[in-house]
Formats: structure tokens, C-alpha cells, sequence
DNA sequence: CCCATAAATGGGAGGTTTGTCAATTTTAAA
DNA sequence: TTTAAAATTGACAAACCTCCCATTTATGGG
């Protein structure tokens, strides 16, 4: 039995229904990031898992039950880091680059859950917006604080994000190292109106080492003491 | 029989084998940007032309290949017209905002195609890559007239690449109306490097009538549906 | 350790998908 | 008009899918 994924490794103190709905999440993660929610079957996620396809309707319904608590968690999981590593943060120029590299950073962490998180930005709608709010009120803030000269709309936020998406796709597909976090929160900076000396100041500075929280901790985790089959 | 699409009106003058070729390949744009090319099952391609299944594999040995050639006839098809209505601009500032205000106009007019394009160019590296090529020569050249201040390398391209899918995005889910390509091609400039003030002129400048040319052709009467999914 | 209950199993009904093929209809050249 | 080639049809096998459910197996409070 495998249980490395993050979903298991945040059940793993619980009861044994809640494990194995994380494994069922945990591999559809994998294929979700593969195949796309539509192509994904619940036969393919039940033997990643390695468990009978009936076992799966004991812990979901049916598949549009595990795509939205796979996508519910992967947001609320991202969101909740990144929270976290920005909470003593004012500076709205620091901020905004620093939510573009940590996110980066994050997602690259565990690709499968970053592949995932991409396709159902572009799926589902309210799941894009909780995260775009977030967005906003970081570039209010910097408008507020005289730092971005550029008026703050809806396609201004979306383009932000899209920016975003679009650097998690190369760094996913291995087209760009890790540098590209940094260059792509400098251009955002830029586009925003901070002055270019000072967005290549603050894009490139070093970010502190990130405190890995509960959930993110890797693999390395004592096996069940049942021996499977 | 409908044959309306953009591919059949292509082919209205070729051979019957041809026709029904393109009338696949309409039918298979339809569902692509609906579900997804993974999830499309040829079965309802076939249904959607209103031909039999078996006439499916007359015309395509498999899934992939009308995969491909849907693919590269949308890709193709962009690229020319684009090429087309910028052939006399020599001014890099202004291509680059009418590549971005053209590419999102074409795309609209064609919802369906767009959304595959859309797709597409984030499944099918070749596609992205080749489309990604003509960007670069463009910011060079701005580089070149010493318009654009940022240093040039593959991050700005797909970056740039990224802000027009977002808009294009925004756009086929009714999110934006038609400024947003002003919008974003703005955005895009001050990003470059060009002034605000220029940015701004420039972005919003009035696009002369888009000249349409063989198989841009009709109506769209189709209500605007919902995005993906 | 007992045993009520929770969890997991695996087979199967009923539907869809892919790809093949013999039979039929349409096309167009002579 | 004739006729051979080209195009199309629809039934079908085999694979695969979703969801159900009668059984078996594991868990943990008393």
C-alpha cells in the first residue's frame, strides 16, 4: 500500500473511512491532472487505488462528488498556504510578487496537484473566483497605497491571474526552471506601474525558506500495520 | 444537411469526399470545445454531422487524426487571416496590440473555434510553439525600434502568450465584452516597456473594418452558451 | 473476547465507445 | 444509359463505463 499522497497523509490519523476516501482522492488527483475531469473514469481512480470500483460509491456518490471534494481541497489547501507565508506582509509590491512565487513554488511542490488545480481553474467557475477575491484585495491595496498607477477592474485581475497560469503551465511542462517565478512577478510589477528598477528589486529578492505545514509534509510515513490483501 | 461550418464552407467546392470530411471536422470542432478532446467520443461526432459511425473511419483512421487535423486547420486558419490584416504594419508597438485585438476578434467570431483553439493550445506543444514564434519576431522587432524596454526571452513570450489566452478565455465566457482586448493589449505594452500614455493610445486606437477573406464567412446565430465543462 | 456495525468486495445489469465489415446507394466517366 | 469505383450505411463484437447490491471482512466499544 502506497498512501504517499497529500490527501492521505492529512487523513493519516484519522479513522479508516476517512483514509481511504483520501486515497480515492489521491489518485484522482493523478488522473484528474492527467486526463481531465471528463475523461478520468471512476474504474481508472478505484485501481490507482488499488481497491474494488464498488468501494468508491461506499465514499462518493459519483464522480462529480470527488471532483468537486478534490478541487474544494486542492483550492483550500493552496489558499490556506499561502495565506499563511504572506500573514506579516503589508507592502503591497512585496505581496503581489511574493503570492506569484509562493504559489509557483507551491504548486510545483506536488505537480499532480498543480496540473489539477490548472484544469479546474479553467472548469469551474466559483472555484476561479474565491481565488481572484484574493487577488484583488492585494491590488486595492497596492492602488491604495500609491504604488500601482494602472486602474484595477475585472480584466486587469484576470490578466494577473492568467499571468499566473500561464508561468504554472511552463514550469509544469518543464519549459522554464525556477527562475521564472521571480521574471513573471517582475513583468507583473512592470504592468502595474512600479517602476522597473524597483520590480526587478523586489521580484528577485530571496524569499525566506517556507514552513511546510501539516498537510505538505512528503512521503516517509509509517506503514499500516495490516499487511494488505 | 446544415453544413455551415467554417471547414465545410472550405470545401464547399472540392470533391463529396472532402465535404464530408469537413462536415466531421465542424462537427468535431463543436464537441472539442465543448468536452474536451479527450472526452469527445466519435460516436457523437458522427451523430452531429448526421452520418453514420462507420462513415467516421472512412474519412479518419482514428480519434487522433481528426484531433490533428482539426488542430492544425484552426491554427492555420488564425495564423493566415492575422498575418493578413498586419502584412503593411511596420511598428512594433502597434502590431503587437493589433495581434492581441485582431487574434480575440477572429476568435469571437467563431465562439466554437475559439474555444478549441483554446484548448488546443495548451494540449499540443507544436501548435503553441509555432504560434509563439510569430510573438517573438514582433517583440524583437520592438526591441530592434527600441520601443520596448524589457529584456526579451521565452518567459515574456509566453507570458504575453498567456494575457491574450485569459482574455480569449474571459471573452467565450462572457465575463468581458469587446474592450477587454484593448484592455489587455494595454496592459501588454506597459509591460513592454512603452509609456503609459502611448500605451494607452495606441491599445485603444480604432482597428480599421477586419477585411474577411474565403472561409471567414457567416453567421454565428448561435446563443452564447456557457464556457467549458 | 464478543459481536453489532462499518467498510470493502467483486460480480453483474445495463449503457456507451471503438473500430470492422458486408450490403447498399451514390457518383461520375464512358 | 451503363457500370465500376467511391461513398455510405447500420449492425455488431469486444471493450469499457457507471452504478448497484448481496455478501464477506475488519474494527472497536463493552
Amino acid at each position: 500500500m502506497l498512501a504517499t499522497g497529500l490527501f492521505s497523509n492529512e487523513a493519516r490519523n484519522l479513522g479508516k473511512s476517512a483514509r481511504t476516501r483520501a486515497r480515492l482522492m489521491d489518485a484522482a488527483v493523478e488522473l484528474f491532472a492527467r486526463d481531465g475531469f471528463k475523461a478520468a473514469s471512476v474504474n481508472e481512480i478505484a485501481k490507482l487505488a488499488e481497491m474494488a470500483n464498488g468501494t468508491f460509491y461506499v465514499h462518493f456518490r459519483d464522480k462529480r462528488e470527488i471532483v468537486q471534494a478534490v478541487t474544494l481541497g486542492i483550492a483550500q489547501e493552496l489558499a490556506r498556504q499561502l495565506d499563511e507565508a504572506m500573514v506579516d506582509i503589508d507592502d503591497a509590491v512585496e505581496r503581489v510578487s511574493m503570492a506569484t512565487r509562493r504559489f509557483l513554488d507551491l504548486a510545483l511542490t506536488s505537480p499532480d496537484w498543480g496540473r489539477a488545480f490548472f484544469r479546474a481553474a479553467w472548469a469551474f467557475r466559483d472555484l476561479r473566483e474565491n481565488m481572484l477575491s484574493f487577488l484583488r484585495a492585494d491590488l486595492e491595496r497596492g492602488r491604495d497605497q500609491g504604488a500601482f498607477t494602472v486602474e484595477i477592474d475585472d480584466v486587469l485581475i484576470d490578466t494577473f491571474a492568467s499571468m499566473i497560469m500561464g508561468a504554472l503551465f511552463g514550469r509544469l511542462a518543464g519549459d522554464f526552471g525556477p527562475e521564472a517565478g521571480a521574471r513573471v512577478a517582475e513583468l507583473q510589477l512592470r504592468m502595474l506601474g512600479v517602476p522597473p528598477q524597483r520590480a526587478h528589486a523586489v521580484a528577485n529578492r530571496q524569499l525566506p525558506e517556507l514552513r511546510l505545514t501539516i498537510a505538505a509534509l512528503p512521503k516517509q510515513l509509517k506503514p499500516d500495520p495490516v499487511p494488505s490483501r
